[in-house]
DNA sequence: CTGATAAATGCGGTTATTTGCAGTTATTTA
DNA sequence: TAAATAACTGCAAATAACCGCATTTATCAG
């Protein structure tokens, strides 16, 4: 990795999270603290960044306030999209919806990490293309303007003919009767075939969507390989999705 | 292996991975480090890329920070993109390349406008997307991380089987001899699908790129119905185009 | 076709940059 | 205050960039 490159990669991190931890970066782009210390030191140095003890933060962050629920619930989702990102491995094809969890996802990668996207999410394919070793593919379509997605056959078809490793799902809805529910109709067309087209299935989700129900069936418990939320395994809130058989992270 | 050839390679290459290393290129194309230094820097110097230690970097990488000319250039575009935006009426098929000048258009289309808009290029999507009564049809293929564009046989097979009523190109350089130019070989390939299935065909671009050259032939200046750019019609620079025939904005 | 000229390329030696490490000093936190 | 963690310093190894020069390759006029 460039030195141009990681110290680009460093200073996404900030504007993404706000602040950077140098331990959590040396592990993360694999250097050494020092190296990643120097780097921050002349990304201050041009003012691209403030230093801290043992990290940095982004100079938005200064004067800015931030409130405490709507960070609540992206800390959530953050967790989740460690959990989900760490599931993919080098040469894996991954194929992804849309929505704010994925997009958490998209920021956990590693930067190391060598894989191919596909997806049909615009501010999906916008993350990944920062990544500065993910091959992305953009499934093509009619696009959704509430959704940020490509819907219709031309998609449908075009991911009919993948294969992929992983499938991720960001769902809206999902209770152990019905499964997931979704509440638009094409996209629940979108999800059901990007489940058909992949050997594993993820779905990650917030626990307040757990048990609940929308009214657009798009798949089975049974479906699931691997069920991701914010909550530790062993939340009593999740036990009957391992009795079903799902792996629970 | 020319020399022209290999430059355009490592541009290529550049513009699909934002980045490349000085060792590997040198053992993919089995010339001296020094030749692909060589190259970086006569690269570097046209302002086609960021030569960094090791290897170079694409200009979209670090380009959140540069502001200066930009903003002077960002007016012409604007002007253009409001002469572009003018042509465009009700129920028409629009076809669109990337780039700022498009994007500008994209920012000047009037709000009452119902039209359809398709393109392959993301931040074009992304302003197609806020306006509230067109049409957006993304599509879709392997995106180009520089160029923020999906390139490859799916995208040139789809559209080609688009029918458009106007075609809107921003390019880069253009000759009253030699037509457009374009430095990436995918890029000028999908650009020439574009002209062909479109009726008309709109170039769009600054002066400064009026009788430039670049590596790779797009189309002939017969082949251009309009040109714009932020200049008035009657400027000397442009007559010899408007004497072959082209309608100058 | 040929010789002259210019451009491009590769190579050896040198210099500069980057990076990690060990040891020391500074800062934080309980 | 003491333990833990982070930052700083100097140094050494690895790698890349640079310089000058010889060799090869391309261009072109006659």
């Amino acid at each position: 990795m460039l030195k141009k490159e990681r110290q680009a990669y460093i200073l996404h991190q900030v504007n993404l999270h706000n602040k950077v931890l140098s331990s959590l970066l040396s592990h993360e782009i694999r250097v050494s603290e020092d190296t990643i210390r120097r780097d921050l030191q002349e990304l201050s140095e041009e003012g691209k960044l403030i230093k801290v003890h043992g990290g940095a933060l982004s100079h938005s962050f200064n004067d800015v306030s931030y409130s405490g629920l709507s960070v609540y619930s992206q800390d959530q989702k953050r967790i989740i999209g460690e959990k989900a990102a760490a599931l993919i491995q080098n040469g894996m094809f991954v194929l992804t919806s849309g929505g704010t969890t994925i997009i958490e996802m998209a920021r956990a990668l590693p930067p190391s990490l060598r894989a191919t996207f596909i997806s049909g999410s615009i501010p999906a394919i916008l993350e990944y293309m920062q990544h500065p070793n993910i091959e992305v593919i953009m499934i093509g379509d009619r696009v959704s303007k509430n959704a940020k997605i490509t819907i219709g056959a031309e998609a449908i078809a075009k991911i009919r003919n993948i294969n992929a490793d992983l499938c991720f799902l960001g769902i809206n809805a999902i209770d152990i009767k019905r499964g997931t529910t979704e509440n638009d109709w094409e996209i629940a067309q979108l999800k059901k075939i990007m489940i058909d087209s992949s050997k594993k299935v993820v779905c990650c989700t917030i626990s307040e969507k757990i048990n609940t129900l929308q009214p657009i069936h798009i798949c089975n418990i049974a479906d699931i390989d691997i069920l991701i939320t914010e909550l530790p395994p062993d939340a009593p809130v999740l036990k009957p999705y391992i009795d079903a058989g799902i792996q629970v992270l």
